[in-house]
DNA sequence: CAGAAGTGTTGGAACGCTCCAACGGAGCGT
DNA sequence: ACGCTCCGTTGGAGCGTTCCAACACTTCTG
């Protein structure tokens, strides 16, 4: 737009100072006295001065800037924990630069590979898939922390995930509390989250004498996933009376799958859900779920981030941020 | 990490050649020999060379990226529209910067001098809240374009948006089609999309010779404001027989407040939102809705935006784009 | 066989900033 | 009056690139 955006250089000489005066007082140095500072701002207010980031990066060799990669930002636990992270970064006065992997690795790989030539001072990976060779690879480049996986052990590397294990183990014991004993478990798929909730839900039910009644029915991560698996737990003839799905979203499903069959919602059936994602809790679904503490985890994740990069050699650090039941409509008392 | 990283000197160094023949091969140049091409992807390789964009940035004037501004990431709306903006961004061979500007016009001002002075060669607003003299200043300095608001007239700043008046025309329509008459509007408030919202509903009220039968009920785009606008609607005594609820998560509120009043949907009630958002396809809820084409305008707006950045002179666009009529459960004929 | 044209390569300047060593002048104590 | 310190200020070097004019060769052209 305007011919040549106004330098360092054009505002030293409108103020008559040199440039790194300028410089000083751009960045409120004490050293500067009054009339300069006033002369000077005054200066790059007319000029319309804004300096350049990159020249300052260059210079000073920071970049004061954090690279976010996120798998999917259509995920609504994922814009929850950016949410967190955001404001936590920002306080550091750290800038942000998001980028989202598409569910795609390479993707995925080019758009860090990205943020590492924009010498991002940090990275964080939210439900990442990187395999862990690459991770490797990426922490010994730049301080890194994985988010909502548990990630142990490599060197540069910290991680933060809500447990679990734990979380599943809330849910059966919540409706064991209700007097179920037939409780199925709509599982998420082969992946790693959705391997720790179902074990939770094995071991819960184990500890709570009900071994014999684990049922496990094949979903996934989805609306369309817990629809499948619900409906093929309420059509088994097995008589359960609660249904713990895997995440949120496939709660969703199944209160479909359940509605579809005449099946009453808590009365026939209780179902939990996990997550705690905002959509969860409208009226209109108002779903019994394991809330991870997604601002929290992000903001937590910020400050590990910050640690390793006051003192990137420390040893690899994990915080496992404990979920939470959130009783609502979709669970009620066992009726005989 | 590294004790420093390696420079496009080391790189030279170690092949043996030139920096300038480096940061040729580095581009893909064609004038670099074969021989000469492999030394230096051997050196750059076994060295972990990786250039500097801020220094590149510097160097060439140009930072390849473009900055993007989005009011609330929660919005799921929102989110598709990022979704279908990044894949278009990447393959013109530019990179995004995103951030958030958290519903507060001040920070939201901040993010965006902040990507300014990343010398961002584009900006995308989302949804924002900045009055229109500081959109003026800010196309002054930068190409703009500003998503799902429509803002004409102002140089330098192209807009794009779903024509909202026409999707809500759409929604009587249909509702009329289905034989309804007393079909009341559940608002989204005082905001600008919500006043047009309305008016088309009033206008194709009008048109279908129902002027006396318009009835407008408080609500906002949330579900809280839909739940208390249809609460509201319900309770009047006026016998709606249609709820047209200004976006679907308001949709999903009105759906709440009928089933609390054991008033049926769509047997007693048919409700239409708008939006499209994908929650509102979910089974449980099979929202009839106005569809904005989301990741189409993400997609749309990044071309308005390479256009202007191609010519900066030319004058203000804004590309309306059509809604979409998606017919699921929440709607059905009038039954007398 | 001289000159033109082309090919692959080079060093230096430039980009806009921060850092650093060094500056002159004011104020202090002796 | 002298040196000292302190303070505000300065010019220059340096950050890692890209761009450009110029280079040494080779190959073509008439």
């Amino acid at each position: 737009m305007a011919p040549n955006r106004p330098t360092i250089n054009d505002v030293a000489a409108l103020a008559g100072v040199s440039k790194s005066l300028v410089s000083l007082a751009m960045r409120g140095s004490e050293r500067v006295s009054p009339e300069s500072r006033a002369a000077i701002l005054d200066a790059a207010n007319t000029l319309g001065y804004r300096p350049n980031a990159a020249a300052r990066s260059l210079a000073d060799r920071r970049s004061h800037t954090i690279g976010v990669v996120v798998q999917d930002l259509l995920n609504p636990i994922y814009a929850e924990i950016i949410d967190g992270l955001q404001s936590e970064v920002r306080g550091h006065g750290y800038h942000t630069m998001l980028v989202t992997g598409n569910e795609d690795s390479v993707v995925e790989r080019g758009e860090i590979e990205k943020l590492l030539e924009f010498q991002v001072e940090g990275l964080m990976l939210i439900g990442h898939r990187m395999p862990s060779g690459a991770l490797d690879a990426i922490a010994g480049d730049c301080p890194a922390v994985i988010i909502s996986r548990a990630e142990r052990g490599i060197a540069g590397l910290d991680s933060i995930s809500n447990d679990d294990v734990a979380g599943a183990r809330m849910a059966v014991d919540h409706l064991v509390s209700l007097s179920h004993r037939s409780i199925a478990h709509v599982t998420g798929g082969e992946n790693e989250v959705a391997l720790l909730r179902r074990s939770g839900y094995e071991e819960s039910m184990a500890a709570h004498g009900l071994a014999d009644q684990i049922a496990c029915y094949d979903g996934a991560f989805t609306d369309e996933g817990g629809y499948r698996g619900a409906a093929a737990a309420l059509d088994s003839g097995a008589g359960h009376t609660a249904l713990f799905v895997a995440n949120d979203l496939a709660a969703v499903g199944a209160l479909a799958a359940a509605a579809e069959r005449g099946v009453a919602v808590p009365a026939d059936v209780s179902i939990v859900g996990y997550d705690g994602m905002a959509l969860a809790g409208l009226r209109s679904l108002s779903i019994t779920t394991i809330a991870q503490p997604l601002a929290q985890i992000g903001a937590e994740a910020a400050t590990l981030l910050f640690q390793r990069i006051d003192d990137p050699a420390r040893p690899p650090a994990y915080i496992g941020v404990e979920p939470r039941l959130i009783v609502r409509n979709s669970t009620g008392p066992l009726i005989a």
